[in-house]
DNA sequence: CTAGATGCAAATCGTTTGCCAGTCG
DNA sequence: CGACTGGCAAACGATTTGCATCTAG
């Protein structure tokens, strides 16, 4: 059922490398529209299904924000969680993590994960 | 503008009883099937409307679940954060929350609000 | 009466799929 | 060559909006 990339293509190499140039998750506009500069013509339809196949392989993550379509990054960096700005709307990635947030599970429940996001102002917007 | 209850219509009163009626988490969907049995013809256009200003007053509040459509609440509860069962998709409030997450945030940044998700196995889909 | 609210259908938006042509191995 | 891939467009599900009608105050 093709559910694994059997082939080097261009635009799986295009895709990889819109995620390693861009260290912040991505939408999959942001992927089709990076990637294009190296693979011209690339449909936004090939995007899902690389994503798709992607994250089948662990080679991608889902960054899911509230209210928000899905973000994709590289599986490969260490735990983090995220900031978004309420006034630019971009996500930057937050190193570290609360500790034991599995103390706030009620008890007899087994917690394996957690999301995290913070809101407010970046940097450069409370400047602006 | 409109931004505001200003006519209690009998719709407004259908919705608000679903929510009164169902102390979970719920989808349009859901809603407008709930209101629709005290207010037959409802259409989802106004489930859909009357959420929208029932959130700007914060009488309802969003729960957001990665990957899946938003639901709605009674804002009646003090601060709480959600857990999913990883096996049966259930969505349980946790109430408390982690001290200083605003201390996460990166230098320079400006943090006004979080949203946390736990997830793993609930006390009893861990006994099934 | 009159502004605001509703219903219906059409319009969006993001995502997925069918189909046929192109390409890797 | 032959299956795996990719592009295009239609299909889709969730949500929003235009517009004519209706109703609460």
């Amino acid at each position: 059922m093709a559910l694994q990339l059997e082939r080097a293509t261009q635009q799986r190499a295009a895709i990889l490398a819109a995620f390693r140039e861009h260290p912040h998750p991505l939408l999959p506009a942001d992927v089709h529209a990076l990637a294009s500069v190296h693979c011209p013509g690339l449909g936004i339809a090939t995007v899902y299904r690389t994503i798709k196949v992607l994250l089948a392989e662990a080679v991608l993550e889902t960054v899911n924000l509230p209210g928000e379509s899905a973000r994709y990054e590289l599986k490969d960096r260490p735990h983090h969680h995220h900031f978004q700005c309420r006034a630019c709307g971009r996500v930057f990635d937050v190193p570290g993590c609360p500790p034991s947030l599995a103390a706030y599970a009620p008890p007899g429940f087994a917690v394996d994960g957690h999301e995290l996001t913070l809101y407010g102002r970046c940097a450069e917007c409370l400047r602006g």
